[in-house]
DNA sequence: CATGGGAGGTTGTACGTATAACGCCGTCCG
DNA sequence: CGGACGGCGTTATACGTACAACCTCCCATG
């Protein structure tokens, strides 16, 4: 390269290879069989490769009209779930030949940004997490390929969807601390708008209220250790029959309830019994282990993109919710133990 | 839009609108003042907003050979520490109308895939953490605009760095810790080659030695809570004097450290104390709340974007190490107390 | 010897945008 | 009254790529 240049063209590879700039991108695309000399291609891969040719994407995104850009819409990346579902889509996505462009939500509902224009990329298509609300009002309208995670199936706009089996996970939870014996819960929920939250929520207490005689009430607190202190606490304090259980939204909340318990003097799972949602690094890193729901946020990725690309290609997504398990840990026991 | 019609270019609208393709482009690039008059520049509006007219952004980056996009390289994100550096490189590029694509580079020195491949969008610039070992070798040999973090600045190949004071970081874990009272460490350190990490040992260990009698041993385990527990674990156990500090590279590897101590039933910090780096979420849970060097994700990713904006610009970016700050919490105290 | 056809290319064009260069028309000044 | 100039546009072009269409040998075949 000598200084000041630009970046070498396919033309520019032509030149170096004698040929003219059809033949190198036919080499160079892998459709040459029958077109081009072996003796040839060889000759422009070599090139190529001394002048450090690279395609110039938004040439060739023009001109054939797509990307293979997908861009995936998530709020804040404060925990590692939603590292995780970029992973699974991003593996996914490069087994097609696509790249995934990150687009998280400014923090929470704020000033609803574009998307579209903050991730420059041209894109082909979107995966949007129901819980990233600020930016859902920006996509809706366009008509953009899209795939929810995690939303209402009726209220998506005809959208495919993917969703976590997250009823079932209440579900779950409820049975393993109605087993034990609890009566009395808190619902420690994430105040966070959203049709994941309204589900467990409706979940927990449907199976809750299937026993005789179970107490619940709820607080709401933003989603992190701080706020869930403070929520747990105030609800804990307050007069009347103490929860002897504690079913969180989030691993990080269900943090937060362990700080109170501590601030209050309560051991647990002696006095209190705890439970999260996520399974994080987290949940383990806490003593006693945190009793949660594990979710596979790979996993949830993986069948995002594999969604998206079957709508992309006119297929039909496949159905089917996506399992999510119980891991009972330290952090649950018989109320009173 | 009618149904199987493609999306609307900028010569739908200059028809819609009664002018030519050109004059659609001044108005809607905002360049169109004494070149056309205010009511025909409405009406160009007005068309856009009804058709839903959206520029093709690969259009506009191959006919201004550039694309407003910066590749951010990183390390797997399973800790929220780089989730900031992107948000922070990401909101100071958004204020230049710049948008950031992100990286994960595969779990560790996987196959060395190739960054700018898998990231389909056309880009102007590089950010790279020399965490990201498995994706550097791709960049090297690119002539992208490249500003490092916390990268060697004799080895990044003329790139603009950006640092962290991580020496000072372990100056000021190193110098608490002797206040203390403390002589017999255990450096429970990353196993990423990684010149920050070399730096971090080098740092701790010169100012550890600049008090006689002390002792440093080192042990190595890769970022993960298990893999620290294993590895602080079988050091706790060896015999020979017991530490009575263990200095970890990051937090998670200070809450592997946690549950080594309390499976060899050692108290924290009565028996034993404990540092991290990087003031994760994670470092409030645990109890007791972890002394740590508080590392400002967010800063570190706006004054790596920084740079490479003065960079794409011709100027110099800024010279200065960022600050960090030790955070004592309850996990320090003196030994034996 | 004419004809077909395959191997090995080349020429030409379009993708949608931004902008340089060029009108055209009315007005105002010398 | 000529021409310069400002206001309001238009026409033409280039960015780099992928591929359709074409072209030219040369060999095999009837």
């Amino acid at each position: 390269m000598a200084p000041g240049s630009t970046r070498p063209t396919s033309r520019d590879v032509a030149r170096a290879a004698g040929v003219s700039q059809a033949a190198v991108s036919l080499v160079l695309g892998g459709k040459w069989r029958g077109r081009v000399s072996e003796t040839t291609a060889e000759r422009v891969r070599e090139a190529a490769r001394d002048l450090g040719y690279r395609p110039n994407l938004a040439a060739r995104n023009l001109r054939l009209g797509r990307t293979r850009t997908i861009l995936l819409v998530v709020p804040a990346l404060t925990t590692e779930f939603f590292a995780g579902v970029y992973t699974g889509a991003a593996r996914i996505a490069a087994e097609h030949g696509f790249g995934v462009v990150l687009y998280p939500s400014p923090e929470g509902v704020g000033p609803a940004r574009d998307p579209f224009h903050s991730a420059q990329a041209a894109l082909d298509g979107v995966i949007a997490s129901s819980m990233a609300a600020g930016a859902l009002t920006a996509i809706r309208g366009d008509q953009l390929p899209l795939v929810m995670l995690d939303s209402d199936p009726e209220g998506s706009l005809g959208a495919a969807t993917v969703n976590l089996d997250i009823a079932d996970g209440a579900r779950q939870v409820a049975e393993h601390l109605l087993a034990l014996g609890h009566r009395h819960f808190l619902h420690l929920a994430a105040a966070i708008p959203s049709w994941t939250f309204e589900i467990r929520a409706r979940s927990l207490a449907a199976h809750l209220a299937q026993v005789p005689g179970t107490s619940l009430n709820s607080t709401h607190a933003p989603i992190s250790i701080e706020d869930a202190l403070t929520a747990a606490e105030a609800a804990l304090a307050a007069p009347g029959a103490r929860p002897t259980a504690i079913v969180c939204d989030d691993d990080l909340l269900a943090a937060g309830a362990y700080k109170a318990a501590r601030r209050l003097g309560l051991r647990i799972p002696d006095d209190l019994s705890i439970t999260g949602i996520d399974d994080l690094a987290l949940a383990t890193a806490i003593d006693p282990e945190l009793t949660t729901v594990r979710l596979d946020a790979e996993l949830f990725g993986e069948r995002g993109m594999q969604a998206l690309l079957a709508v992309l290609e006119g297929r039909t997504p496949a159905e089917g919710d996506i399992p999510v398990e119980l891991v009972v840990r330290g952090s649950t026991a018989p109320p009173g133990a």
